[in-house]
Parts: C-alpha cells; sequence; structure tokens
DNA sequence: CATGAATGAGTATTCATTCAT
DNA sequence: TATGAATGAATACTCATTCAT
C-alpha cells in the first residue's frame, strides 16, 4: 500500500467516524427536541444524554439550529427511504399505492416523535423556505402523477386531472398523520389504508346517487 | 332603580368594557403570535401595539401563555361560527356539507394567521391534553355523522361505517389547510372544494374498474 | 401650574432620577473595571456591588462595551473640568501652563484607576477609531498652541514652532502619567511638575555648552 | 568522542532546534496578539499559522499567558539589542544620546505591533508584579545617568539632579512611543528626536526670559 | 514527538412577571 | 385602575487545555 492510499484510507476512516457520531448525534437530539420541543430542549442535556461534553456537539453542529435543521432533513431522508423499500418490486400500480399508503402511515404511527419534529421545525423556523416535508413531496408527487396518468389512458382510473388526485389524496394523508399523533390511540395502519382507499376508489355515494349526479 | 340595580349595571357594564378590552388584546396578541411565533413574541411589544402598559396586560390574563390559549380558543369560536353562519338555512345534506367544506377552507385561506397560531398551539404546549382544534372536532363530528347516517338510510350514501366517511374527510380538510398555508400560493377555495367533493363522492376509479372491485 | 408644566416637570424629575443613576452605575463599573480589567469584570458582580439587577444595568446602558466606553469617556470629561476649574481665573501664562500641568499630574494621581480605565480602552476596543484621551487632547491642544504663539510674539518664549512645543510637552506628560501609574509609589505631583517646567523652560545644556550650540 | 560527549551534543542540537521553535513561535504569537488582542488571539489560530498542531504549542510553552509574556519579554529583548547597536562605537555622549533616542523611536516606528503588545501586558496581566518596560527601563538608566553625571562634571549639562533628566526624557519618549501609535501618521523619527532634543538641550524660553529665572 | 478531538467551566444578555406609585 | 421600572432565572456558545493515538 502506498503512502497516498493510506493516507487516503485514514481519512475515510475517520470521515466514517465523524457520520456515525452524526447520526448518534442527530437520533438523540431528534428525541429531546420531540419530547421536550426545540425551544425547552437544551444542549447541556444533549451531552449528558450522549454523555459527551457540551463543545463536542458543537464540533458536529455549528448551532442549536443547525442540529434541528438537520434532524428534521434526517426525518424526511427516513421517510423517503422507507416508502421506498415498501414499494421495491411491486408491479402492480394500485398495490403500489396501496403499499405506499400502508408504508407513509405507518411510518409516522412507528414514530410519532417524527410527527413532532416536523410540527416543531414549522413552528420554530417559519423564516425556512419550505417545511422539508414539501420540499420532499414536491419530488415524490411527480411520479404518482405520472403513474395516474398511465392508468387514465389505460382506462383504471376515470378521466380527471391527476392534480385533483394527489391533491386531495395527499392532503388525506397529511391530515391523516397529523390527526393520528394529535389523538393518540388510533385504528391501526392497515384499517385507515383501506378506509382511505375504500373511499377514494369507489366514493361515498350509491349506486343510485350516481346516476343522478352524472 | 334601586341602588342594588344600579350597582348591578355598574357592574355589568364595567363586565361589557372588560370583555371588550379582552377581545382587542386577543386580536393584537393573535397577529403578533402568528407573525413572530410564541417565544419570539414579547409582552413589550404587544403593550407597544395596543398602547397601553405592560402591567395591564397581566390585569387580564394572568401569563402569557394563558393569553396565547385563549387566543388560540378564539380562533376555533370564530371558525365554528363562521361554518355555523356557511349552513345556516340550508336544508339539502349535500349543500349543507358542501357549504361547510368551503367555510372550514374559506376561513382559513382568508386567515393563514389562524393556521400559525394552530400549529403554534401545538409545539409549544405539548403538554395541554388536547389541541383546541380537536376539541371542537369532536363536537362538530357528531353531527355530521348523524347526517351521513341518515343519508344511507335514504339510499343516497352507500352503506359504510359514518365514522369512515368522517376520518377520510376530515383528514383530507386538515392537511388540506395545513398545505395551502405552507405552500402559500393555491388555488381557489371554489376549486379546491370542488376537488374534494369530486373524489369523496365518486370516487377515482373508471366505471370498468369499479366492477372488478365489486 | 398648568398640566402640561406639571408634565413637564414630571418628566424632567425622571430624566434627573435616570442621570443620577446612570452616574451611580457608571461610578461603580469604572472601578471594577480598573480593578479586574475589562474581561475579568462580569455584570453581576456590578449589580451586585450596586445591590441592583443586572437587568436594571442593561435598562441604562445597551451591552457591557457600551457601558465601559460611557465609563471611559466620563474620566475625560472629569479630568477636563479639573484642569478647567485648575487654571480658572489665573492669567500669568505661564502660571497658568504650570496649573494646568499639575492639575493633570494631579487628576492622575489621585484617580490611578482613572489611568487603568484609559488602558483598558486601548486594549480591549483597538478598532474604535481614535482613544478617547487622543479626541479630547486634540481639543485642547489648539488653546495651548495659541498661547505658546502669542508668547513668542511677546519674545517671552524663543522663535520656534509651537507643535514642537505641545508634542514634547503633551508626551512628557502622557507619558509621566503612564510611569507613574506603573511604578506606584513616586514623587509628589508639585516636584513632577517643577521638575518638567525646569527641563522643558531652560534646557540641561550648560551656559557654555549652549554657546557652542548657537 | 566520548559517548558522554556525543549526548551533550545531541542534546545541544536539539536544544538548539527548540531554540529555533521557541522563536517562530513566538514572532507568529506576537503578529496575532499585536492584531487582535490578547482574549481574541485563540491558539487554534495560531497554530494555523504556523501550521503545526495545538498540542504543540503546549509543549513549549505551558500556557497562553506564558506564551504571551515571553512574547513581551522578547520585545523588550529585541529593542535592548537594537538601541544597544546603535550606541556602538559612538564615543560622544550627546551623540549617543541622539542615536539612542533615534533608535529607541524607531524601533517602535518600524514595529508599532510591539507597543500593542506592551498595552495589551499591561491590560491583561494587572497582577505581574511590573511592566516588562519598566523592568528593563530600570538596568538602562543607570547607564544614563552615569552619563549625566559626568556631563554635568565636565561642565556641559548644568547641574541638577540627574534623575530630573531621566525622568523627563524618558517619559517624553515613552509618551512619544503611545502618542506615534495611537495616532497613526506622524512626523518621521528624525524630526521627533530633534524636536526633542531641541528642547530638552536648550528650553523653550527666550534668552530674555531666561534672565528673568534666574 | 506531534496531533487535534474532546472537554466543560465560564458569561453576556433576554424577557416574563411583579409591584410601588 | 394603570403603569413601566426593576428583577433574576435561564441558556447558547466559546476556547484554553488535556491526552489518547
Amino acid at each position: 500500500m502506498t503512502q497516498t492510499a493510506r493516507g487516503a484510507q485514514r481519512r475515510s476512516v475517520s470521515a466514517q467516524r465523524r457520520v456515525q457520531r452524526e447520526e448518534q448525534i442527530l437520533e438523540a437530539a431528534m428525541q429531546l427536541f420531540a419530547e421536550h420541543g426545540y425551544s425547552d430542549t437544551d444542549t447541556q442535556l444533549l451531552a449528558e444524554k450522549l454523555q459527551i461534553g457540551k463543545g463536542t456537539i458543537y464540533r458536529y453542529f455549528p448551532s442549536k439550529r443547525a442540529l434541528f435543521l438537520a434532524a428534521a432533513d434526517r426525518v424526511m431522508r427516513l421517510m423517503r427511504q422507507s416508502i421506498d423499500a415498501s414499494i421495491q418490486g411491486i408491479t402492480d400500480p394500485f398495490e403500489r399505492l396501496g403499499a405506499a399508503i400502508r408504508a407513509f402511515l405507518g411510518f409516522f404511527a412507528e414514530h410519532p416523535e417524527y410527527v413532532e419534529l416536523l410540527i416543531q421545525e414549522r413552528a420554530q423556523f417559519k423564516d425556512r423556505k419550505k417545511p422539508t416535508y414539501f420540499v420532499h413531496r414536491e419530488t415524490n408527487i411527480k411520479r404518482w402523477q405520472e403513474l395516474y396518468r398511465s392508468l387514465i389512458e389505460a382506462g383504471r382510473i376515470r378521466n380527471m386531472p391527476v392534480e385533483r388526485i394527489t391533491d386531495v389524496l395527499g392532503s388525506a394523508l397529511y391530515g391523516t398523520m397529523f390527526t393520528n399523533y394529535f389523538l393518540g390511540e388510533r385504528p391501526s395502519v392497515e384499517k385507515q389504508a383501506n378506509d382511505i382507499l375504500d373511499v377514494v376508489f369507489y366514493g361515498i355515494l350509491s349506486d343510485a346517487e350516481r346516476k343522478k349526479g352524472s
């Protein structure tokens, strides 16, 4: 091994350690931010929880604010990964949709503290251009709209602007996530997903009423 | 007029003045809380805006916290009034539903700062048992569920648990309210209401697909 | 007394109180700054010495820095007053000069802490355009130069640029002030003033040597 | 060469390297201390400037304080060397004096940062018994007083206590050094030295006025 | 010998709340 | 009843120093 290679490896090892340490800090920070809220979480507490010095935190994140925003970004990264993994290998479009909805609701049901973090982000950093959630939302929404478009062409979804679908369904999911968090004890993810799919797929009108409308 | 009556009247007059003053303070407080967030709104600023002494605020509300919560409650009170007024005199159930949805979306579209207040409430007072919004939600939801039940009996809505309808529709509205606030520029209330009603009434599946499912 | 007059008086009374309080704080601050140095003086200590709350200090001075600079300015204001008072009513130019020199040295001999403050100012606020001392120096120096000019015209001082006199004499005084402070125990002000005047008036050369030079 | 001799030599070589390194560190430290002030100079910055690790500095100086004081001592050592060199080989007493004055003023004119260091020393280390400057001053002053004494005996300087001369002249130089530093743009060293010598040698009084005084 | 990651003591400033006037 | 001057608890962040590698 050459000098350079050794140097590169050494650097890479320390860079790896750094990333690990960052993740550890973010994980702990997220829990505390979710538990006590942004303002009431103090760096001292976080340092104690991590069993490290306060100064060390500042070696990895330049400010409490930056730490919080990194934690919020991490939540969205994890959500994205979770949903992507859930639809991996599924080919039927409706099944993909169902899987994604279950993954979304399941992700936040398993980690209520992530919801809290999204709320804190909005409340504390009103100035930040756009909440993390919506930055990620935009990226994903395009893919779903393409899916809906092809389903309309295939005659499986009735002809309508695809934005209508993503808007209504997206809002229902977003709203459900918050409602679940705020109300605590709630129906299973499975049931909630089925309820949403039932209404959104079939509508609530009776056959008789549907005919009147058309 | 007896002494007692005069005393009562005097008291009543001053009580009326007190309520007026409380409203003035709440209105101003709400604007500031929405604009700067709870922590960054300081009593000094509020006193200046109201052109009164800081101490005077404390004569009406025992603490900053109490003031904020009263402001949040006021928002819900106003929302309730706005929706109630919108469905006043409408008899057709579907029209009532449409009016209520438009009133809900319209209320928060006209007052984005109210949305901010609901967010701040959640973020800052995690300990408060249940967010104001959901306290009010429960009261209202019963009435709508009765409406849906009678529509099912009348064969205008297909047979399904009414909770499914209120959950999905409620979430869609709640989610839309937040999404609208976070994304700023959005479609008109009219269009959004129509989109939601279209999807929730008719579903998105094509007739051919519906048959497969049944 | 009219309403307006009473109002004005009330305002004037509170303004007077404010000035008094400012002076009290400056006096105490100056002592602490001189005793411990700028960095090692903490606001807590000052508050305790004054028997007031820390916050109160900040009602009068926006920052520790501002407080310090105000204290330094106060020193120069007091010095100026002291010198002005000392030459009051003296008409003979040489006597005025002697009085001023004695007042200058005496002022700092009686208040060694003032010297410390000037040093701290320079050390801590290198960015401030010009030390307080030199701001005041400029104002005064003109007056003395005029005095020297008239003495040259009157044939009492030999013909030479007046700047030479103010530069050398000013430096000697400035240097003496510092030397006195740094060395502690020193000759009396009277003796020091006489020594400076003797050298500056008559020079150190013997008559014989003077003739060679001329 | 014996084992011991080789050992001694080896030690001597490494001791030499050590001294070199110490000088490098002092030189860099001095610049930073002068530029940013004592408190605002942090060891990290110094390490970067020197391209060495922070820990290494601590191998040469036990603390930031010790490092600073060593830097201040170094300034005085350099000043002494500079003045000694300037009078080397000059035999005429008055010329020696002139050369020393020019060397003193020139030294600090060329290195304004040295003045800053002397100020910082006083401001930050009030407890240190006596400022470096005055420690050195004492050593030198004796030699000059002997010179003046012999000049008085030789009838070239009028009869007066030699302390008077060193006090006034010393203060004038010390004061000039500070004034130059604080005011920035100043007359040339040559001119300033001449001004001081003119006043101190000949006094400012006219011949007529001198006769009155005697 | 050299390094730089880790540490935690130390501190200016803010702001909700009180209470004398 | 209204005021606003006074209070002091609370807290993010820095940086000299250490020590494992």
